[in-house]
DNA sequence: ATGGCTCGTGAAACGAGA
């Protein structure tokens, strides 16, 4: 099974760019973030001619995400249970045995301290629903951008700032206490040291001198976590005209186990 | 060097992004 999570920064201007990645790629399931339109706005069809169907959760302007499945699914949450801003930031299906959880955490750097206080409590509300799922004894994925860079391995050399939202020391306690339900960093468990960037600035020639972030993660669940096969951000993604400023994050399982009984 | 790009909005700057 393949899984992507992909922040795409609009999907309109980027939708051939989606369309051949997922003719050449050929994914089980893509998680896109920040659509940056309104549900019915997406480009449905055309993601049905390809052969995938589509859970939508957009807004005008801003954030906005969507999964598209190749699988048969059900929506099983179309925001996240516990936060009260209405921003479109989580969809979550159930396809294949796993229930997928596809986010765009707040980036925290906007709206001074309470701005920041958003993201936290997003964080923390993600927290609730992977302890609520691991009690359930659901096999889950949990990806999408965090905008969180979980450790300065993370971060390169200058590239923010340390009072930035993306590496404040509460950031990333909010990914360790995720991590320390028993979840596991699906690019951190094959590569666990050395740049694995998935975002570079417009800015600044931020990708000819590699100065990305990884920010963009998939968390596992316990039994996930022991299918988890390959793990890899696609680099070349952020070469071709007109990018998005993320890159996809693309990990694939091998088959379950059969049932024990 | 707090700017540098790239979006959407809506028709000019501006906010958000990270």
């Amino acid at each position: 099974m393949k899984l992507a999570t992909w922040n795409v920064n609009s999907v309109r201007p980027r939708l051939e760019l989606v369309l051949e990645w997922l003719a050449r790629e050929q994914p089980d399931v893509l998680m896109l973030q920040e659509i940056k339109c309104e549900t019915e706005q997406f480009p449905t069809q055309a993601f049905e001619a390809a052969g995938y169907g589509c859970a939508v959760v957009g807004q005008k302007t801003y954030n906005g995400v969507a999964t598209l499945s190749h699988t048969p699914f059900e929506i099983t949450n179309a925001s996240l249970p516990g936060v009260a801003d209405p921003a479109a930031r989580y969809i979550e299906i159930r396809t294949q045995g796993l229930l997928l959880g596809n986010l765009y955490l707040p980036n925290g750097n906007s709206g001074g301290e309470e701005g920041y206080a958003t993201k936290l409590a997003f964080a923390d509300a993600l927290h609730d629903r992977a302890q609520t799922l691991l009690q359930a004894n659901t096999d889950f994925v949990l990806a999408g951008d965090y905008n969180i860079c979980p450790t300065p391995e993370d971060c390169a050399p200058g590239a923010l700032g340390p009072e930035d939202a993306l590496v404040r020391p509460q950031s990333r306690a909010a990914w360790r206490r995720l991590r320390w339900l028993g979840l596991t960093d699906a690019l951190r468990a094959l590569h666990p040291h050395g740049a694995a960037y998935t975002f570079w600035d417009y800015q600044a020639r931020a990708w000819e001198r590699d100065s990305g972030l990884r920010i963009d993660h998939m968390l596992l669940s316990p039994r996930v976590a022991e299918r988890l096969r390959t793990a890899a951000p696609d680099r070349e993604e952020r070469e071709k005209p007109r990018p998005s400023d993320h890159v996809p994050l693309v990990v694939t399982l091998s088959e379950p186990p059969p049932r024990s009984h």
